[in-house]
DNA sequence: AATGAATGAGAATTCATTCAT
DNA sequence: CATGAATGAATTCTCATTCAT
């Protein structure tokens, strides 16, 4: 019985820091890191001010936290994208971005973008931990599947570092879509996926015919 | 020589706001809205604090006048490129994406839609205002082009309303990546127009052997 | 073996408070009261926050259980000392102050005149009962010898209150230094009490010379 | 006229610091740094609680601006001091510690040894600019008159160095006082000063009959 | 118009105190 | 008894806004 109650206090605490990071992307997403405040991260918590303060010794480490807690699922996501990296490229590249939509899109995660653009300027060195850890990873995936569609003949010649860029622009813009602008950003996601898709596929294609 | 200096007093006095403004602008692209002060916008224009205030009456006002302001040459290009709303389409999307970037990826006004994009949660009145006089009339012109092109056989057929985001999407980050996260925004924005033009035209494009 | 382990824990029980005030003193002393955490009281006697509470109630209660305790062999020792209160006046003067060295100089307790002039300010009542039970006890002690002194012809003619001051300052200023302006704090004890007792020694002796 | 306001409005800023810097000595004096307010200090030089930050940028620093402020009346002192050093050494003595007293004696100034005395652990920077510009100076004036009045034979034989420590404590035991413990520091201070200089230079002079 | 000193409401942070376990 | 997580009042510090000059 005190095990177990040990075990619940135990658990409670433990349970608060990701209560408090949840919060945090919540508001740090909607209004801004500046524009938040601390007492309405803790009483969206459902703690009082002064518990923050026992997880974290600052708002600046609590914006850390948040970046660094986000990361995580998008890493292991990553890694297991990782695994099936063979056979058809184009296939594999549809899967790529539709994984990545699942992970992002529905949840708030994909958030962290967002936060990432508007507040990398005011913090340096997350934005250099999210630039090592996630940006570079993903374009790092990105960029087998392009190279090896070229090689293969499957994709037409391309700069394969630029266009990297540009075929990550469009999911991007459509996770911070979700969070600005918000009364025009009414989109339907499956739609946007959709065009999104035909759209480069088509464009990165080997026209069939071409070898005619 | 007294009515000279009057004059370039006159003239500096009618500019004040302006400078203002452009203070503002740099200062909320680079640091976003709450976390700049109003003392380094007075600062950056050369001004003291309380003048700031004889132009504009907020904080919130100057945010304002900052996006409106900003809006004004966008607007201005826009209907510049109505009049020449006729020929190829293809080489028309090419036009309208190239001035596009004329107009935001050197210039002071491409911080605008990182703004937006921070700071329309905090503003929901100034988004809508943008979205009514920017988003809307950009869609306007993209959709012309894509319905004429879809008419004249010239494109694939294709969700229009979706396929405009998609499209504006990429150029949208090449502007948001100037402003953040640094490091990895030393992209080169020529090489990034043609891959990014390259691929969507390619991808919007009639395979003209389908006809075959 | 139970017995055992309760009478250790009982003994530890009882010591709480004592080890509490003990550390507190350190704390209070190094740093002044308010500047004091209970947490670091509470570290510093290897116990927890909360237990600090079962024991005092509250910050104030525990700054006067700090002096009260301090106080303790300030008075035991004042005792002992009127036992012996005869013969030679200036010897008695001389044993008076070394013992006062000894008891105050190399121990915890030392640091309680420090407290009692950085914290009398804040805590009227504490100074009070410190007043009444250890500097007018004190003067009583000095008061007798110097009379003596001065009855017997051994000491010249003198305003006893007043000389009671000036003679108590120097040691005093000698227990305050240990703790104050560190830097400059380092004299040699030794020294310092043999220089003050020859001069405050032959300071108040009538001059043989005189006698001719 | 409007020179005339500009001037008033100059002065009145100028002496700003000042009237600042006085009401936090009383205060800090009177209750300690940590447990001094700074809502306190602006409302007892009258302004407000943020006009305090236009001149200091934290409370640390307005601590460093107190202590230097206070300094400099003790370091004038010294210097007008310095040039009267000749004649009977006796009579020197007894004027620097009445001098020392008409200083510290009447004025705020008096409470920087009792601020030094409790803080100085927690500002060991600003002790140490304590001690080299005011404990080492005073030190060097008087180990002036002391050497010269020894090598004169005036004075007894005597460890200079620690001398002037015992020399000191009563004077600045008697500022303390003024502060500390204050039931037991009703104590007339020209009697004090008039008992403190006749034991302690009947305490160092050569007796007379030695010559004999 | 322009200035910049002054203000005070508001936000971050600290820490004595409480209390469920 | 003992713990240490939780609290929230109190304090430092910031900054948009005002206003006398």
């Amino acid at each position: 019985m005190k095990t177990n109650s040990i075990q619940k206090s135990r658990r409670r605490k433990e349970a608060r820091p990701s209560e408090l990071i949840a919060a945090a992307l919540e508001l740090f997403v909607e209004r801004g890191f500046a524009a938040t405040k601390l007492d309405d991260v803790a009483a969206k918590a459902g703690v009082s001010k002064g518990t923050l303060y026992l997880y974290f010794e600052s708002k600046d480490a609590l914006f850390k936290a948040v970046i660094e807690q986000g990361i995580f699922p998008i890493l292991a996501e990553g890694a297991t994208l990782l695994q099936q990296f063979e056979g058809n490229n184009a296939a594999l590249l549809k899967e790529f971005m539709q994984r990545w939509w699942q992970l992002m899109g529905n949840t708030p995660v994909g958030g962290i973008p967002k936060i990432m653009i508007s507040e990398s300027g005011n913090f340096p060195e997350v934005a250099n931990y999210y630039y090592d850890n996630v940006i570079v990873r993903g374009r790092d995936l990105l960029r087998q599947v392009l190279e090896r569609g070229v090689t293969a003949g499957e994709f037409r010649d391309m700069d394969v570092e630029t266009t990297i860029d540009v075929i990550m622009a469009p999911v991007l813009m459509l996770i911070v879509w979700r969070y600005s602008v918000a009364p025009c950003g009414t989109k339907d996601p499956e739609k946007y996926m959709k065009s999104y898709l035909d759209l480069i596929l088509n464009g990165l294609m080997m026209k069939k015919e071409t070898r005619l």
